[in-house]
DNA sequence: GGACTTCTTCCCGGCGCAGGACAAAGTCGT
DNA sequence: ACGACTTTGTCCTGCGCCGGGAAGAAGTCC
């Protein structure tokens, strides 16, 4: 069931394609005036685009004074899927050229149980996107796992949460399976490529994306291309140390990041102040589900639970001391706040703001604005297809 | 007496020179090989930077089991300036267009004096090189400054320890004096580019170089080039928190790295131990000299003062704490150690090094080598006229 | 309805460039 | 010493890229 995508034939190309999945349909003069070419050799590429038919023209557009130009507009058949693999849960979708999101599902999932299971279950999920009309066939998918990846040949390699999966050959698999080029990254970075895409860094070259969910991880976006490291794990900050001689971590350190101040390191923080009776919110909440998330510690803290308020201040600050390292180190132009703990919203937001304007340089934090991921899940299916498109829209 | 240097026409000519400057004379025949080029279209630009004077012909070369090829050398009469300035001295040198250093003149200076002295100064060291039959003129210089700089403009912006220097045109002023090109950086940086052309990474595409000087800062490269970050301040990494509620610092915070480790702070420790009576040693170079500086405590460690070893022991491990935070973050292919405490040789990388091996996942620094600089003052002024040079041989 | 603007197509000539043919210069074996 | 083979450098041809002019198509504005 192999679907044979047509493959711009050089750059110009590939930087049209780009140009009309980025900014939408374009007309003809419009291109004309974005990319630095003569009228004449962009007549022969659009040409030539409308030929393999990759892009396809669409009416008329509007008069600019004179004669009406063509509209030009990706082929509206073009179909990628996203593929976000968390730690307990995977979202599926699929997306047009533009990578506008035409379905999205979410299911719970256990990232441990291996690639195979999983793998069936999101080729399920594929499969009932597919049912449902959205797509004959896909054009190209892209996959993010939550641990670090050996981007080249698209396989994970050594990823704590996820052990049975080292090694195994993603990319080759999958493409196999669904008939259409695959590539593999961190769902961090595919979280800061649907930030570049979708997101506040739409305008920013230069630009951290910090995901505070299960784990802690960082994308790093250098001159508008994301930065994965010699080995992959580049961005991998949950590990770094908050506080000197802290808790014990799964690494075998202690005083990380992660152990401070994560969705699982709240959930426990949140469970014995029930228990101790710090929190009578939260005592309830668990009594009444029999478990607590940083969600319950999220909605605590807006109802006013002072306990909850201060767990998340704290955890704010731990996160924010790190950050404050980082743009200190990365002097970026902008950082934004994604991940499951955004639910804490802004006191989490001021905390880590607070942080980092105090403890790094002002020429560092004069123009440098922390705002929360507004897309959530969404980021993570989006920046998986922008990937893949960007590997589509490339010469061959 | 401006000297008119000509420039590559284009992006092949700009390719040939790099690669002439990087490793050296080669035969037209070797160039084939390393550039994707027809013959004949090689022909065409080897014989144009022959014409423009660029390069010239220098007898034959070796055969190969054929005919024997002409061999192809950057102009021999090319010189680059490379200047260096530091907190309390400069260092100026002469390369050729290989970036050889022909001569390099170091003398004590105060950088608070601010730019029009020093630069006088700068320019009768340049001319003493002059004069002494190094060079007839330049074709370009390079500057590396103590601090930030916005670095298309070639202005420091904000330097911490050079206050008068803040918006300051370096660039245009300079490059009025001397009558060539002129590029700023900031003397990281520079010791960053130092290193890829002579030093421990020529071969690594994404490295940090760690310079502990007076003050503490961190050149990075990302693919081949330098990251400066988008105000020109990254890799300030001496304000990076090491030690909550630590010492005082003059940026206004507490704990950061510079306040507990770096030149300044190792001395006025040194002072201290001297005058408790907890090292005989330096308190007997203070008795004799008056003052003490970081040297003095490597002397005395490798002479096996413990006080002194401690004094190391400790500061590598908190330089340790924050470069393992690096790694973990950025996942380089190298780190370089380098400035005035390199001094304090094995006992510092040793302290180094087991920080980030222990604190660092595995996987970033499985095979992560961490390595002292080897260039000394060399570094920054063949970094320098490295930056110049990448400058003169791009198509104008 | 006429003058002006904008957009598209067609066409010509220059340039970059690859690759083949050929000459020059050397090596190696006999 | 000589011929066969290899490597290197030069010349030439032809293709395709590409910019820009000219002309026509389509609209706007007065």
């Amino acid at each position: 069931m192999r679907r044979m995508t047509a493959r711009p034939a050089n750059a110009h190309q590939a930087r049209l394609l780009r140009l009309l999945r980025d900014e939408g349909p374009n007309s003809r003069a419009q291109l004309g005036d974005r990319v630095d070419l003569s009228r004449s050799r962009l007549a022969v590429e659009v040409d030539r685009l409308l030929e393999t038919g990759l892009a396809v023209a669409d009416g008329l557009a509007a008069s600019r004074g004179g004669r009406r130009s063509h509209n030009i507009r990706l082929a509206p058949n073009l179909r990628f899927l996203g593929v976000d693999i968390g730690a307990t849960s995977v979202d599926v979708a699929v997306t047009n050229a533009e990578l506008e999101v035409l379905g999205h599902l979410t299911q719970p999932m256990d990232v441990r149980e291996g690639p195979v299971p999983v793998f069936e279950q999101v080729l399920g999920m594929a499969a009932k996107l597919k049912a449902s009309g959205l797509a004959e066939g896909f054009d190209g998918a892209g996959i993010g796992v939550p641990g670090p990846v050996r981007f080249p040949e698209g396989v994970p390699v050594a990823p704590p949460i996820m052990p049975g999966w080292d090694g195994f050959p993603v990319r080759e698999a999958l493409s196999q399976e669904l008939g259409c080029p695959v590539m593999v990254d961190n769902d961090v970075n595919l979280m800061a490529l649907g930030q570049m895409h979708a997101g506040a860094a739409r305008s920013v070259d230069d630009y951290l994306c910090v995901k505070i969910g299960t784990g802690i991880g960082c994308g790093i976006v250098v001159g508008g291309k994301v930065h994965r490291g010699v080995t992959g794990s580049a961005g991998d900050i949950g590990h770094i140390q908050a506080v000197p001689d802290g808790r014990p971590c799964a690494c075998g350190n202690r005083g990380c990041l992660e152990a401070h101040f994560s969705g699982a390191a709240l959930a426990q923080d949140a469970v014995e102040a029930a228990q101790q009776g710090r929190s009578p919110q939260l005592a309830a909440r668990l009594a009444e589900y029999g478990r607590l998330t940083a969600a319950d510690v999220g909605a605590a803290a807006a109802a006013g639970d002072a306990t909850c308020l201060d767990l998340i201040r704290d955890g704010g600050t731990r996160a924010g001391q790190v950050i404050a390292g980082l743009v200190s180190f990365f002097n970026p132009g902008l950082v934004v706040i994604g991940g499951g703990v955004t639910g804490l919203g802004h006191n989490l937001l001021a905390a880590i703001r607070t942080q980092v304007y105090r403890q790094s340089l002002p020429l560092a934090t004069g123009n440098l604005p922390i705002v929360l991921d507004e897309l959530g899940a969404t980021a993570g299916v989006v920046g998986a297809a922008r990937l893949i498109s960007d590997h589509v829209f490339s010469p061959a």
